[in-house]
DNA sequence: TCACCCCGTGGGACCGCTCCCACGCGGCAT
DNA sequence: ATGCCGCGTGGGAGCGGTCCCACGGGGTGA
């Protein structure tokens, strides 16, 4: 950090705050024993307890993190870090959903949650040696891409470190993602038993790992129905609008009789959904149509668009505890956590 | 906070980090020297400083911000508060678009953000003492209510608070926001411009600052073109698509014959477009449609939406640099902002 | 040449907490 | 009665910075 870049030296308001040497002064007992009754240390008389709480709440005695900080070398704060890049991914109840979780999950240990959002990967050397320097005992990550390497020099730095989903297959730092493959199973299985047999589906970026795993269980769901995939029913997105829209376009192209799309997201079936329209197809009566997220373009599409829900919050909640374990018995967590995902029928399919 | 809360001890992996007596030791000067050079102190010559820097690097010396903060009785960060119910908001690109501009405006100073979702309001009694006991310097709140006395009380404790949005106009507090009057203004106008004459606004809880904001400029805007106010072209929503739905419904029942309508959210707007398709209206031939926030629903609405955007980005840097400023010279701030709003038009008016 | 000043500097004294050692005291076995 | 044990307890010694006082040395004016 350049000099320029530090803040004015100033002082706040100075009303200072009652110590934890005046609520032992008042309370008549030593800092040790205060210490032990905010810490919740079984070895304090009753008799002592009492005076000391009573003390606190006479002085509104709150302990002074920064100290704590400083004796126990922890923190009590982690942060969540999210690539600036995918910000205008805020919009979607995927951030809003896991956001909510951590911070309940978080809350309840008395830990705070941190926002770091960076900028491009070249910024990655100093956040990483800023996460390490003592600043939070754990860091959540959002969005990682599979080229991603902060989560390599987070776990070379030893901080402890979950993920939102996995860089590839071959993960090794504990994450939590949804369980991207079945829900895209139950996606094509609800179009099959609709007597859809004329599957396509729109994929995200396959260097992407939730892109891959929604693609296989297209060809899954396919394959336990009996249902030939073809090659040529694949079209790759980009996780955009103009993407799924491009993709669909390619699909009618080769094949006009498809009668129905599993796009891997919902913005992409957004796109798809222009796409059918302009070629005169009816949504769902001559091409139904599925997506990914049920985000909040999906209720407005029109039809209403079916799609793939993921627990969120549930989600945000697991990777807080996972963290939260691996802060505690360091090594010990490193854990990945699938959770279920759910069919959300609407008018598309 | 009860003990049972507390995380059980621990101590994080003990690579302990380099300290400012380390660097001291190395570039053989004295602690307050490397002090100096780190707070970019003019009084340190040429000499000591390179010697400084030179250690600082070979070591990868990173200052502990608890240290820092226990000595400064400063914490270099300041919270973001969000309610926790208005979470579902983050899907907002408004919510979004505020923390990115709050999120760089902080960054440069060196600041931290916190972010803490709060509950109901019982909480807030704890939350203000905790906000104050030394915890952040500041704080930036969002999606204030009217009758939120949060910041009442932060404001007794002398912590810096800057507000998005203010809860009336007798706001004390520093705050920014939008020209929601004037960005109301320019979307009726637009809407007699293109020769509608019979326009009905929907407005959201009157309880708010924002919605009272926006139907002013709805009357003015009238005003000004000379056009009488009838009030019963008025129907109040709740920002809520059913909200919206039900006051258009009432709207139409009243007027049969309106050929416009502005409503003071986008969401409103997605309601009303229900109401207008089942009543057999056409968008925009029979009613033209303009909604306020420029949300992602805008874009997907059929016709995508015209609507009132407002400068996310740059409130929110606004608001870093107000609660900066405030931190720094406190008292001195506590200014309103007011940034200006535009119209995006699309094909709904 | 001497007094004075100022600049750069070292290091002591905190900031408020936790950790841990040592101590006093009552109860139990000897 | 004496020794021993263990429970509660007080308080010293840090944690790693900042602040500020006092001090040495070179330059300036008398």
């Amino acid at each position: 950090m350049s000099p320029a870049e530090q803040p004015q030296p100033h002082r706040t308001a100075d009303v200072r705050r009652p110590t934890l040497n005046a609520v032992a002064a008042r309370a008549g007992v030593g800092r040790g024993t205060v210490s032990r009754v905010i810490n919740g240390s079984p070895k304090v008389s009753a008799r002592s307890r009492a005076a000391v709480e009573q003390a606190i709440a006479e002085l509104g005695y709150v302990p002074n993190r920064a100290a704590r900080s400083l004796a126990t070398r922890r923190t009590d704060a982690v942060a969540l870090v999210v690539p600036d890049a995918e910000t205008r991914l805020f919009s979607e109840p995927y951030f809003s959903g896991i956001i909510r979780g951590v911070s309940t999950g978080l809350a309840g240990a008395g830990m705070q949650l941190l926002l770091v959002l960076t900028g491009d990967e070249k910024e990655h050397g100093r956040l990483a040696a800023y996460l390490a320097a003592h600043r939070v005992d754990g860091v959540l990550m959002m969005a990682v891409h599979g080229d991603d390497t902060l989560p390599d020099r987070l776990e070379e730095l030893a901080v402890p470190t979950v993920l939102a989903g996995r860089r590839s297959d071959r993960e090794r730092l504990g994450h939590v993602r949804a369980d991207n493959r079945g829900g895209a199973r139950l996606a094509v299985r609800h179009l099959l038993a609709g007597g859809r047999r004329s599957i396509g589906t729109i994929t995200g970026p396959l260097d992407m790992d939730v892109a891959r795993a929604r693609l296989d269980g297209y060809r899954e769901a396919l394959r336990e129905a009996g249902v030939a995939v073809a090659e040529d029913l694949i079209a790759a997105g980009d996780f955009t609008e103009e993407g799924g829209r491009v993709a669909m376009r390619e699909l009618l192209r080769r094949h006009p009789d498809l009668d129905a799309v599993f796009a891997a997201s919902d913005v992409m079936a957004s796109g798809a959904v222009l796409e059918l329209r302009a070629a005169g197809r009816r949504v769902p009566h001559d091409v139904a149509l599925i997506g990914f997220d049920d985000s909040i373009v999906a209720r407005h599409l029109d039809p209403p668009l079916t799609s793939v829900r993921q627990p969120l919050e549930e989600m945000g909640r697991t990777m807080a505890s996972l963290l939260l374990e691996e802060i505690a018995h360091h090594g010990t967590g490193r854990r990945e956590v699938v959770l279920p995902t759910e069919l959300v029928v609407r008018g598309s399919a």
